[in-house]
DNA sequence: GCTACCTATGCAACTCGTTGCACTGCACCT
DNA sequence: AGGTGCAGTGCAACGAGTTGCATAGGTAGC
């Protein structure tokens, strides 16, 4: 997996400029796969000039000029090659685990409210998917093809999002009566 | 966090060489924060020159002499310094994800065997964790300190994977039920 | 005897990801 | 009049992570 494909993907359900593509990052895929503006123009234009894809420049008033990028037949070939591919199975990196492993050699008390501020920050985000689900998926019952990956997909981060929560809480819990 | 951390948590619970650090990022760091034998090594001569860790030479026979290191005072303060820092929150970062969800554009056939193998591997991986909690807090009650802190590290691990498996099951049993 | 793996450290080259900055012009707020 | 933010693309430098290789003796299996 790279970014790469990442893009790909996202192109192919709709073209756009390096620019929407980062913005479309910041909101959907990104959420399962980070990046920025400098990392998509630098594939971008890397895999323009392997042919994966094209641009069409596109002049605007008031606004600078920019470059929508459609997948390209290589693009596609590329695509179904790498979907057909096995994948390197997700590994976990968490330095918040870390810390926690290494609470006693620093303040406990700390560590604690620094577990306290991620879980808060995930289920904020937890939130944010849940507003996803309903507005997008209100019925997923009846979805197929596209949309019921898009939807399983959003599970995913569901489920990630809670299963974290859950686990700061149990976390905040026992060091608590750890401390008493 | 940096793998600087990582390494004087690792190094504070036990002194050793970067062979034997990175065997034990394999085994059980590693599961949370992974690491292969070069970037430990060049992290390690970066914190030797730093005056974070000491080493002491140790001359084997019939094996290749070994630099023993242990964290230093500085070392120690750096921890504690970043033990208050705060921590940016874990990104998910899934390439089964982008392919669950360009699965449409190639075969949904080979995706779905595709998720059933990382289903078992990280199903594998739990096992294991299994494994050690059973071996090494097999009463986790009466956990207090140090080690109720690894063991609540294990349990995020467990959790994560848990989760994972759940998930799977659930695109399985969709993209099956959607087949039909 | 050959292959292969383990212990042990390290170089070199590369890709990937992050951060700071630059330039343009419009819209909005104060 | 001045600051902030958005749209749009991009360079340059750095740090993190990956991959292949080198060295060298010991042990284990075929």
């Amino acid at each position: 997996m790279a970014l790469e494909h990442a893009i790909l993907v996202s192109l192919t359900e709709r073209a756009g400029s390096g620019y929407e593509l980062a913005r479309r990052f910041d909101r959907s895929i990104g959420y399962f796969w980070p990046a920025t503006h400098q990392q998509i123009y630098r594939v971008l234009r890397r895999m323009d000039e392997a042919g994966w894809v094209k641009h069409t420049e596109i002049a605007q008033d008031g606004r600078p000029d920019k470059k929508v990028y459609r997948v390209a037949a290589a693009g596609r070939a590329e695509l179904s090659r790498w979907l057909a591919e096995p994948e390197d199975p997700a590994v976990l990196r968490d330095g918040l685990g870390v810390k926690l492993r290494g609470a006693s050699l620093g303040s406990v008390d700390l560590v604690l409210k620094e577990i306290e501020r991620h879980r808060a920050e995930h289920a904020t985000r937890l939130e944010v998917y849940h507003g996803i689900q309903q507005r997008d998926f209100p019925k997923p019952s009846g979805l197929r093809g596209r949309e019921l990956h898009q939807y399983l997909v959003l599970r995913g981060g569901i489920r990630a999002e809670e299963s974290f929560v859950a686990w700061c809480d149990e976390v905040i819990e026992a060091l608590r009566k750890d401390n008493r």
